[in-house]
RNA sequence: GGGCAAUUAGCUCAGCUGGUUCAGAGCGUCUGCCUUACAAGCAGAAUGUCAGCGGUUCAAAUCCGUUAUUGCCCACCA
């Protein structure tokens, strides 16, 4: 073995391994352990690489995933990617612009999509690979795409079921437009972004020309669209306008002024507001209650249509200077004023969003809230940290309808076919309803209509597609198969928990609920676990669109994969955010990396791991015989800290501390196992010796497996080539009575001795290879440890007693239940010792007056559990215990 | 504006049911070691008004209120 562990080639080679003997595949219903357990990934999108968040969002995942394998579970975990709509049209159209200086309509649809097919093609096998070299330990051959026929029947059949339901419909709605894009966004696809614009005031001439009344706007190009003027119906200024007829600028359009105290603030601006139901929430929602006409004055490139007359073709800032100029030219212009507002951008064009009336579909969602809100109340399905629960229970509270409609091209298509006249048609996989505009709306289950399809009918498909989270919704259940009745709904459904980031609750986790009830009857997964955030070193979020995403390959390169899983388990706790500083290194090839210190954690004990079964090698004795050779306190020591550490796991586990989990196991491995056992058995090692060590590590590599596959499994085979592999033996338990206090206390106060002799070895810089002497004042008997102090301190003799003298020129130190010294003639220095017992005085004394504090407090005496005072008493015997020792030492020396 | 969090050592963070076994870990720093598993290591050491203020309690890093700063989610006024 090599004196460094090399993970490069080992990664490799277990890799292959466990995919050749189909380690990751279920091991079928007839397994030991009754239940199942399945998780199906996130989907990644395929717009660009993973980075570490997706890393540490799959390697918790894996980690549960090989537990529960190891627990005897039949396991499965579903890998995939997601389409994501919007997001990678948005890339390739930005690649297509920059490379080709060419639009989308330059190529038409069936092109477009061809390309976007082609890196999706790129991206998933990037993706996939990384997911492959991160070690998780998916079912590859059930690998998914949301835009794959699988998902595709998934999604025709729900939408199907749902449009049948009436839970679909179609409307015109104001929605939120990409004038970029030409396509409706979602509203948490939106970013507001502060900007410093102006508030204008003009005057509304009165039609009759008797006068005008003053509105203020913050965005005087939509004047051109204003269907009415709103005041309040209190207002003195303007009650006796109310009713009376406006003149649009420019378009001379006759509108009235209408009375009403929603959208009216008699205290804001002028008191009264122009109203453009077209083109703005507050104003639309102003326009239902009054039934105003809504005019669109956009096209949908965002440029002015022949609504806005004269202002026709003109787009933005440009429309709204012209307007104003206009404006101030006819006179109208009262007052110019600086203000800051809040303007909507799109998160994947960065451009403005414009309000936007269009026709769209939308999921009904009262009904279908109010039950996927059922399911997590009632407990049936619990999050991790709770308090996200509220995320998802606050937004499902609102029950807003889903408009699920884009009009892009990447997508799946809506199932939607539109005619004039009424299908006279009886087939169960064809459903059709009268929309609001009068047409006949045709929904195909399965087959893709043409032109002719039915007799009679002239059908045009609607060009539209679904939001991504559509499918996203449905992954739990369409990656098995629905609607099939499949074996692995059967075996696998509902998953057993999902493990996801919080900026999605709900946008995604409340949706799959949603659609499982309603597809599958059954909530989707019983546990959210929600993974902490990953951020850059100044603290952003790290993510595809912020740019400032690490691949994980750079560092699985510079560290090892065990590393940088090691490292993700260890960060998650129950925050909800991890920094992770990194910087760039140059490679030898010339390639600059990432690499990040906070890696170095992980590399190190996977060397520790490495060198530790590099020393037992030549003495390892198997583990398949069971014979433990159990006599000295250290072997019982190690059995019990062994057995407390599998309980701790288990534990860990069932409450998904990952990062309590992590530093058990790394603990018990470097303190417990190499720092402390390992020392003491060095010198006397054997075959014969080994068993326990042997049978520590063994469980240890058992331990470890989840957070370190690679390691784990080739040091099992380096140690233990007889033995089955780690991934699928059977996780150990925990036994109960080897788990003994009193034990791990005697072997504690006598390594208290060994510390102390080093401590003093420390403060005199005294060598290692120097050997000393010690006098060990207590009643314990430490006959038997008396190798184990000797090696371990480097004391090449020592006496013990209750009644000893200690010898001359000794430093001292107390422990518990006695006292240390260490003859040091020729080196003693008295102002060092007496420094150090001063301090030490000083230190017990303070502690001393507090416990005296509290124990003299007569209402914690009286109130206070017994344990608890009879502890803090002791503490006190302890510490007066260190000042007498101490001062008595002291006096010696200031003789 | 509403909600959720965070603030603990120079850095990155633990600290679950309040009690000096709770003030910790890793990195970094300092001292001494190439001790025949490991210098990616070993041994020792230093470092903190637990953000501020107030409250509850016999007892607060921990519970409550409040202020400040920071981050995220949701909603947004012409």
């Amino acid at each position: 073995m090599e004196t460094r562990y090399n993970h490069k080639e080992i990664e490799e080679k277990w890799l292959k391994n466990w995919d050749e003997q189909k380690n990751f595949k279920p091991r079928g219903t007839q397994c030991a352990a009754s239940k199942h357990f399945s998780v199906v990934i996130p989907p990644p999108n395929v717009t660009g690489a993973l980075h570490l968040g997706h890393a540490l969002n799959n390697t918790i995942q894996d980690i549960l995933v090989r537990y529960n394998r190891k627990l005897g579970k039949n396991t499965l975990w579903i890998p995939g990617t997601d389409h994501a709509g919007i997001a990678t049209q948005a890339v390739v159209e930005k690649r297509l612009m920059q490379e080709e200086k060419k639009t989308r309509h330059d190529l038409g649809r069936e092109e477009l999509v061809k390309r976007i097919w082609e890196w999706k093609d790129e991206y998933e096998t990037r993706i996939t690979n990384q997911l492959k070299l991160l070690g998780s330990s998916c079912d590859w051959d059930k690998q998914r795409f949301t835009l794959d026929p699988i998902c595709t029947k998934a999604v025709r059949h729900a939408f199907f079921n749902l449009f049948k339901k009436g839970l679909i419909y179609r409307g015109k709605r104001l929605v939120n437009w990409d004038t970029h894009l030409h396509t409706a966004v979602a509203d948490d696809e939106i970013y507001h972004e502060t900007v410093k614009g102006h508030f204008w005031t003009f005057k509304y001439p009165l039609a009759d020309g008797s006068g005008y009344i003053p509105v203020a706007t913050t965005r005087p190009e939509t004047i051109l669209g204003d269907t009415a003027v709103a005041v309040h119906p209190e207002d003195e200024r303007y009650k006796q306008f109310i009713g009376k007829t406006l003149l649009v600028p420019f378009v001379n359009r006759e509108i009235s002024v209408i009375a009403d105290d929603i959208l009216v603030d008699k205290e804001f601006g002028t008191g009264s507001v122009k109203v453009t139901p077209a083109h703005d929430p507050n104003d639309y929602a102003t326009g239902l209650r009054h039934k105003l006409p809504m005019l669109n004055i956009l096209n949908e490139d965002g440029t002015l249509n022949e609504n806005a007359g004269e202002f026709k073709g003109l787009k933005g800032e440009k429309a709204r200077a012209a307007v104003v100029e206009g404006l101030e030219k006819s006179g109208l212009l009262l007052k110019v004023e600086d203000h800051e507002m809040q303007v909507g951008k799109s998160d994947r064009s960065k451009t403005i969003i414009e309000p936007y009336l269009s026709d769209q579909w939308f999921v009904k969602m009262d009904m279908l809230a109010e039950r996927a809100m059922q399911a997590v109340e009632s407990g049936e399905i619990k999050f991790t940290p709770a308090r996200y629960a509220k995320n998802y229970l606050n937004w499902l509270g609102e029950k807003r309808d889903w408009c699920i409609s884009r009009q892009l091209w990447w997508g799946h298509q809506i199932p939607i076919w539109y005619s004039s006249t009424r299908p006279n048609i009886n087939r169960p996989d064809i459903h059709y309803f009268q929309a609001e505009n009068g047409d006949w709306l045709v929904c195909s289950l399965e087959e893709d209509l043409d032109e002719n399809s039915i007799e009679g009918l002239k059908l045009v498909r609607d060009p539209d597609v679904l939001d991504t989270w559509f499918s996203s919704a449905l992954w739990p259940h369409s990656t098995m198969g629905w609607p099939g009745e499949t074996e692995d709904l059967k075996e696998f459904y509902p998953t057993s928990v999902l493990v996801t980031a919080r900026d999605i609750i709900s946008l995604w986790v409340a949706r799959m609920v949603v659609f499982s009830q309603e597809n599958m009857d059954k909530i989707p997964f019983s546990d959210v676990y929600i993974n902490p955030t990953i951020l850059d070193g100044n603290g952003r979020r790290m993510s595809k669109s912020h740019g400032n995403g690490v691949d994980p390959l750079d560092i699985i390169e510079k560290y090892g994969a065990d590393s940088l899983r090691f490292v993700m388990c260890s960060i998650c706790t129950e925050n909800q955010d991890a920094r992770l500083p990194v910087k760039k290194e140059k490679q030898e090839d010339g390639r600059e990396i990432n690499i990040s210190e906070k890696f170095e954690v992980g590399r190190n004990f996977g060397n520790k791991l490495w060198n530790a079964a590099r020393f037992l090698k030549p003495h390892i004795s198997s583990v398949e015989s069971g014979e433990l050779r159990v006599e000295s306190l250290e072997d019982k020591w190690v059995l019990s800290r062994l057995n407390t550490v599998i309980r701790g796991v288990r534990n860990a586990f069932e409450n998904y501390r990952f990062s309590e989990y992590a530093s058990l196991v790394y603990h018990f491995v470097w303190d417990d196992l190499c720092s402390r056992y390992l020392e003491i058995k060095k010198g006397e090692i054997s075959k014969e010796s080994s068993t326990l060590l042997s049978h520590s590590l063994y469980t240890a590599l058992d331990l470890l497996h989840p957070i370190m596959p690679f390691i784990t499994e080739e040091l099992n085979a380096i140690l233990f080539p007889n033995s089955e592999r780690v991934i699928l033996r059977e996780w150990p338990s925990a036994d109960e009575n080897l788990i003994n206090a009193e034990i791990e206390k005697q072997f504690e106060d006598i390594f208290a001795i060994v510390e102390a002799v080093r401590s003093v070895r420390g403060r005199y810089s005294i060598a290692p290879s120097q050997k000393i002497t010690a006098t060990i004042r207590t009643s314990a008997n430490l006959e038997s440890s008396r190798n184990m102090i000797k090696d371990l301190s480097g004391l090449s003799e020592f006496d013990f007693g209750e009644n000893l003298q200690h010898p001359a020129f000794s430093a001292s130190a107390v422990i518990p239940g006695g006292e240390v010294f260490v003859p040091l003639e020729g080196i003693l220095n008295k102002e060092t010792e007496i420094a150090r017992l001063k301090k030490e005085i000083e230190k017990a004394e303070s502690f001393i007056t507090s416990l005296n504090k509290k124990l003299s407090n007569e209402s914690f005496v009286k109130n206070a559990p017994v344990a608890v005072i009879d502890g803090e008493r002791q503490k006190l015997a302890t510490q007066k215990d260190i000042v007498e020792k101490s001062q008595a030492m002291l006096r010696e020396l200031e003789q």
